[in-house]
DNA sequence: GTCTATAGCCGGATAGAC
DNA sequence: GTCTATCCGGCTATAGAC
């Protein structure tokens, strides 16, 4: 393995455990057995190290994502949002043939991106992969046409962040899961937990006026 | 005003923007125009004033809200999740009585103590506010009594993301609202528009084996 | 490409004068 | 209680030998 591989693979590890701000080349570069210039070298800075990593995954998950997205509406007449949300599983399970915990990491990133950093990655996600938002509004508008686009706007955003921050605290909520109930769970099992939740969720009557 | 509050005051402000990490003494000190030193000659540590910050709100909301929670069920025989949501409404505006913007400064405090500094602000809730938990499961079990407790588990945290998440983005996406929609939108406006989606989520019919 | 060494800065915390 | 001055460690980033 090269050096570049093993920072990127280190630095996600721990990035997606204590986010941006919480974690410095020192740690990476230990981590990953490599000097500490390493990441200057071969990044140019760790602003830089941090968009590499988001872009090694959203490279891969930007295409199949939209082509999901993209089947499952033309496949069927009386789309569901249940089914919108579907189509997300397969995409986002593909991330761990990436890497090990793959899936996980990537949105744990995902939910430091909105809280660290004052957004810059956030801004870095929505104007150089703009597909994956239209393309997800397009069928979320297709299977519940009457939601107003105010109403979207907030539930979409609302739907990102328990997406998001689920996955942010899953290892240690899969540990207490599976001390109370005995139960087996990995990231898929709260994947699939989720979808009935966001799609309940999105589907909601409207009540609020405005 | 004396010194202690003017460090209360600032450094709420600061870390709801920027989180804990990202938050110097210096920024917090300079910005309440008192001494660096100050901090740690009234509070001992930066992790204490951060305690100090948590329990300014926890002790206001922690009896509001089991009222509250309390009375709504008493109150009603057919209680619906709406309403055991709706109960959380009143006693966090409270929090604005505190200070301005109280409501929304706490919930975006407690959405960086879930992501920042490893957990611990999370155990220190937990254990000093046990009530509230407790409270919350009481009621939804009365409203939806069939949700097992393995879902209401996990749906529980979904909504504590939900919410938390909302709260922490909640700055930034007032804006977009008012410059897309020209729709005039505050902390208790978003607030609304939360209940009717989590309320769906909670109840949605349980699809998941396990 | 990889290393050491270090610059230069900022962090939290404290000692001690007033 | 409040101030200045300072310690000391950690941070990102870079210069320069190999």
């Amino acid at each position: 393995m090269d050096t570049k591989t093993k920072i990127l693979n280190a630095a996600e590890n721990l990035f997606a455990d204590k986010g941006f701000t919480g974690t410095s080349l020192r740690e990476i570069t230990s981590a990953a057995e490599v000097n500490l210039a390493a990441v200057n070298y071969h990044f140019g800075s760790k602003k830089e190290l941090i968009k590499a990593l988001m872009k090694r995954y959203l490279d891969v998950l930007s295409p199949e994502l939209q082509g999901s997205l993209q089947r499952v509406m033309e496949d069927n007449e009386n789309l569901t949002l249940e089914q919108v949300f579907e189509a997300f599983v397969e995409p986002l399970l593909t991330l761990n043939q990436l890497k090990e915990q793959g899936t996980s990491n990537f949105l744990q990133l995902l939910g430091h991106s909105y809280t660290d950093s004052q957004g810059f990655l956030r801004w870095f996600i929505t104007t150089n992969y703009p597909g994956i938002i239209d393309n997800f509004v397009m069928a979320v508008h297709k299977a519940y046409p009457e939601l107003s686009s105010q109403d979207m706007f907030w539930r979409l955003h609302f739907t990102m962040g328990t997406a998001v921050f689920a996955m942010s605290s899953t290892s240690a909520l899969i540990d207490i899961a599976q001390n109370d109930f005995n139960a087996e769970v990995d990231i898929e099992g709260v994947i699939r937990r989720l979808i009935p939740y966001v799609a309940a969720g999105v589907g909601a009557n409207t009540v609020v006026a405005g």
